[in-house]
DNA sequence: CTTAAATTTTACCATTTGGTAAAGATACGA
DNA sequence: TCGTATCTTTACCAAATGGTAAAATTTAAG
């Protein structure tokens, strides 16, 4: 039985489970935890439900490990904010690359959102232990920058909020952004025009 | 039976129907729509389950009614917008309503968040109907302003996406700001000062 | 080619959930 | 006070859903 620790996952195993989540990331993402149901999934991955449940141990355990998973995924692009770098064009740096996974990754963006939106029952403990120490630091790199005069005064748990929410907006918002905006301008590169526009006048040392 | 068309709601009818819209906004916005079960609001309400149905249709009804009731309010501030105001003042103004309404209107910022990142399947045709007619109108005005030279150049449709996110950020994604955060110091005025500056700086002409 | 382990299917089941029928209770105008 | 319309409860139900047992089949090591 291929749940809990496992030893070497077969070929089998690998392609199976990989199906299974692709699948299930697409059901999640778009119907919300409770929304989603094994028979989408199995019908979506095309695999028996019966036979998913040999591969997890249910529909929870499906959803924390998407979650688990995408967490790694999701903070690469704060993490890799470069104390060495300059302040203006990392930070600036930092906003392309969460807006270019909010169009790359959208399933991914809304599988958080609806998570988040519904009090993280399930990834609190997570967002405690990987995120809040890195956002604790990325926040003190910023306010050092701000303290050694490379920044303009500005509020940096608020700042990060900002740059999450611009960008993941795109992704979270899509069916209103689409029924709202003109659909034969690319709104990939307004955003991004806009977003680096708006970001570089705020970190802008006069 | 009062589904329908109505005459005139009697006293109890008034009460009852406001006692269950309210139970239903607390339940749909923690879990979605279907996420929530009619007794989770039937309990919450004080009233039987079928006492529910004999006041509304079903629980799309339920739903639906919620999201259209919200739909006004919501769009509200946007509606306040006076094209005879100073632009910068205007705009400035209308982020800080909607900050507000963030903190005192969260449940039904998560509401409509919830059904936005769904795909908006109940209310697309009053995004369309309300929403994109009210959009279009703001976003000439605000492309006027710049036409005029009373703003620096932006791009009116993102301008205004990023104040929604920015401000509903607050409301939506709460459980993670609230791991996030210092819990001493007052989100509000700090994320209020944060958008104040950050937008001021992007109105502000030279 | 055997055989044991891994994988998949078939046939279920208990619970939950949205919804209904109809009897019973209550409010209210005449 | 009476009778009708409004409101509420009780007792259900069919479908959907997460999950299980165990037989059947496939894989792969020796």
């Amino acid at each position: 039985m291929p749940d809990g620790t496992r030893k070497k996952p077969s070929r089998i195993q690998k392609r199976n489970r990989s199906l299974i989540l692709d699948a299930a990331l697409n059901v999640f993402s778009r119907y919300g935890y409770r929304g989603a149901t094994l028979d989408q999934i199995a019908t979506e991955a095309g695999i028996s439900k019966p036979n998913i449940l040999y591969y997890f141990g249910g529909k929870e355990d499906i959803h924390v490990t998407l979650l688990s998973q995408l967490m790694d995924t999701w903070l690469d692009p704060l993490t890799a904010m470069d104390p060495m770098g300059e302040p203006a064009d990392e930070i600036l740096a930092y906003v392309q690359r969460k807006l270019d996974m909010a169009r790359d990754l959208p399933r991914e963006s809304r599988l958080f959102a609806g998570e988040i939106l519904q009090g993280a029952p399930r990834i609190g403990p997570e967002l405690r232990g990987h995120l809040k120490p890195l956002f604790d630091e990325k926040c003190d790199l910023i306010a050092e920058w701000v303290a050694a005069d490379r920044l303009p005064p500005l509020d940096p748990p608020h700042l990060i909020f900002s740059i999450w929410s611009t960008t993941q907006h795109y992704a979270d918002f899509a069916s209103q952004v689409d029924v709202l905006l003109d659909p034969d301008t690319d709104p990939h590169a307004r955003a991004s025009a806009h977003l680096q526009r708006m970001f570089g006048m705020l970190l802008k040392k006069e």
